[in-house]
DNA sequence: AAATATACCAACCGCTGCTAC
DNA sequence: CGTAGCAGCGGTTGGTATATT
């Protein structure tokens, strides 16, 4: 029998003799298993097979077998802040496919919220969905605020609101005084990573801008559907701010996080703090103009989500 | 033991963006 | 500027293993 595809398990695979694993600790090529699969069934792959075949199942350093409860955690948040952006998210998890992850949500992850209908923060005390969406819309606010604050050169007293936050925590809120003054130190490194972020998009800003639409037309989050998350391109942009302050918040406060954290973003923050260990204003300023000025539809500092989150 | 249902997940499909020409 | 080729992404399919009846 001809079959379809490349031999669905490992185990049927090592059945027939061929063992994925041999070829990865051996010289692997991926022509040899162009070749072997040939050879053996006369089946001729084209070059998007193949590297479909290698990027999400061959490629060396790929894990393989149950997730932790690490990953779960982080595939639920990840999914809350980027919706099904399942590369982005796969950025976070190094040894993960975005496949591997997507497949993972679909059979495990949406089945499990669904019926635990529980916070993915996996509080001692049980929270239900509006809740739960309550307090990460209100953990935004926050984050989208201290963003706002820290990028206004306009308000001098930037922090003032934050202050505020310290001293009258949001009910409801997992953004704790503590984790309010996580979000206090991490604002320049979040500042910068912002910069370097649209140190790309300055190449091009109209293609970037074009791209960010297209993305965002194409995103589709079954979980908040109707639950106040991103409609438009402004808000997307956004939201990939925010998940960088989130993210750099659970840097703050868990090590396991900050281990499994995209090289990427690692690399980045590395270079951005000696890039801006003195007054380079002009990424800054370059920043500004495009969040207040060319998005200025709707200002950053609005916090329609905050809106949002208070008529829960 | 056989039939059926369910779960899993690798692979497919269609689309978009980028690059080279 | 238009086009072809390629890479990457996310939704979906369908083959297989396992559980249930």
């Amino acid at each position: 029998m001809l079959r379809s595809k490349w031999g669905q398990k490992r185990s049927l695979d090592s059945r027939r003799g061929y063992h994925t694993g041999d070829l990865h600790s051996g010289a692997w090529t991926w022509e040899l298993e162009i070749y072997t699969y040939q050879n053996r069934f006369r089946l001729v792959r084209c070059s998007k097979s193949c590297r479909l075949r290698w990027t999400n199942y061959l490629r060396p350093g790929i894990k393989r077998g149950n997730f932790t409860d690490q990953e779960e955690k982080m595939i639920i948040h990840l999914q809350a802040l980027l919706g099904n952006r399942w590369a982005a998210i796969a950025s976070y998890l190094p040894q993960r496919t975005d496949n591997d992850i997507k497949n993972y949500w679909n059979t495990h992850l949406k089945k499990k919220l669904k019926k635990l209908e529980l916070s993915p923060y996996e509080d001692p005390i049980p929270m239900s969905r509006g809740q739960w969406e309550k307090r990460l819309q209100t953990d935004i606010h926050l984050a989208r605020q201290a963003l706002c604050d820290a990028l206004s050169p306009e308000k001098p007293s930037a922090s003032s609101d934050l202050s505020e936050a310290k001293h009258k925590p949001v009910p409801g809120s997992s953004v704790s005084s503590k984790s309010v003054q996580t979000l206090t130190t991490i604002y320049p490194s979040s500042t910068e990573n912002i910069a370097k972020l649209l140190k790309g998009w300055t190449k091009d800003p109209a293609k970037q801008a074009h791209r960010t639409v297209v993305a965002d037309l194409s995103m589709t989050d079954s979980t908040f559907s109707g639950g106040g998350m991103p409609s438009n391109r402004t808000e997307v942009s956004d939201n990939v701010f925010e998940s960088l302050i989130k993210l750099e918040s659970l840097d703050s406060s868990t090590s396991g996080f900050s281990r499994s954290m995209s090289p990427e973003i690692s690399h980045l923050q590395d270079e951005s703090r000696l890039r801006f260990g003195g007054d380079d204003q002009e990424q800054l300023s370059l920043l500004l103009n495009w969040l207040f000025d060319e998005a200025g539809k709707e200002q950053l500092c609005d916090f329609p989500m905050a809106d949002n989150a208070d008529s829960f």
